[in-house]
DNA sequence: AAGTGGTCTAGACCACCGT
DNA sequence: CGGTGGTCTAGACCACTTG
């Protein structure tokens, strides 16, 4: 074992070079500045395009960098905490989530099977359906569905009734009128649909964390909202002290 | 408004693949169905394999499916819910964890920064670092690494005593010993490092949920756990129940 | 050895943003 | 309008698994 063989599975050429820029970007880059376009730095690197672009798909995917169509691509600054949920919470929509959450409005909409399933509501049975979107930093970083049935909200009038964000705000009112008696929720990773990327300043397809919540009320499912976030944007943050900086660096490691 | 224009703004072809296919998942395969090769689907389609491709690869982060070079495409199994944390949850690694975490090693390891720095150790200096793995019906799900500092567990003998399994089941029961006074957690969307992919049987690069976790003892940071979850085949759950059914089918969407 | 997915190339055109 | 990133092509070769 004399030789010493540091090319034993040569690594492909887009990883060394994201590992390249990924150091670049940390000593002789600062947040917001641009980069140079696509093709100066595939002709710098001596790569195709294509192989560059591998690259910097990676880069932004783990936050780094942000590209824009017709503008260019920029460093980004390091992911916002945004909180999902404090230590001791077990609250409806609404209820305390101070103005990081915008109502925009509530439709009667026919769930996807999986959340009709959930819901225990008849495949193809008409919810409250609410719109809301999240900003933080001044920046939109989320957008959410609440389904909520009919059944949870019984003092509502019928729910063909003119749509809009009163409305919106009329449902989450009612919502929270019912003891709230535990959620839970899911993280997975998702796509963005063509309507939250428009939404949220995305092209579609772009990755999103899916955070799933289901409130339970009586013994029944209440409502269950459906949020995506930003991935490329945001970390979120569970627990005691939301929100606490944590923000990338070197990582290289030492034995 | 008279004119049908159902293409005002053409979507991408991957695009309009990406939404043929996942339909055809739907209704004519089932779960472990080995699909035709890139080539052939490419040629069927009338596209070339690049823009297939990229069809796949969307198909593939939302865990529809699962390639494997030299084997083929499969239909992947609906994500497995993992519990992260129940609702009454402030425990340390291994307290309570079952048989879900297997204790690979310990070793003195020098900490990325932005772990030292929240641990509040010097630039360099080196800590306990604990491997464990996480498996989930028979495959891996999970990497994690856990850095604890020498000051958290005092009672252990020098950090360079020898290595391994016992070494890393010394540590988590000196840290057990602590009072845990709050715990926070972030996730956020990461990509798996080299050693990371080979553990969780991925390629570099691979789309990962980073879940990382701060234990608090006596108003300070005793502990930080970085925890690195295959975002293909898994759903992160929180909550009362962890682990509820919900899985995809089709989400076509009414007005 | 044959077949699979993974990487890479060189080029073209398109959609979008700013001026 | 010119410049940017986004899409797409047709082909080549490589790394890996399996019979």
């Amino acid at each position: 074992m004399g030789t010493t063989q540091v090319e034993a599975a040569p690594e492909p050429k887009y990883w060394h070079l994201k590992t390249v820029l990924s150091e670049a970007l940390d000593s002789e880059f600062s947040v917001g500045e641009i980069l140079p376009n696509e093709r100066d730095l595939a002709a710098r690197f001596g790569v195709a395009r294509a192989t560059l672009r591998q690259a910097l798909e990676q880069l932004e995917l783990e936050g780094r960098l942000q590209r824009r169509r017709g503008v260019g691509t920029t460093v980004a600054p390091p992911r916002v905490g945004v909180a999902v949920a404090s230590s001791a919470d077990q609250e409806w929509p609404g209820e305390a989530d101070g103005d990081a959450w915008q109502t925009v409005d509530s439709e009667p909409a026919v769930p996807p099977t999986a959340v009709a399933q959930v819901l225990g509501t008849a495949p193809g049975e008409r919810v409250h359906r609410v719109r809301r979107t999240r900003v933080s930093q001044g920046r939109p970083v989320a957008a959410e569905l609440l389904y909520v049935p009919a059944s949870s909200v019984p003092e509502l009038s019928a729910i063909d009734a003119p749509s809009g964000p009163a409305r919106a705000r009329a449902v989450l009112r009612e919502l929270r009128r019912l003891g709230l008696e535990g959620q839970d929720r899911a993280v997975e990773l998702g796509s963005a649909r063509a309507d939250d990327a428009k939404e949220l300043d995305r092209l579609p397809g772009a990755p999103m964390l899916v955070v799933t919540t289901r409130f339970y009320s009586e013994g029944e499912t209440a409502a269950m909202s459906v949020a995506t976030y930003r991935a490329d944007t945001c970390r979120l943050t569970f627990g005691d002290s939301g929100g606490v900086e944590i923000h990338h660096g070197p990582d290289r490691r030492a034995s």
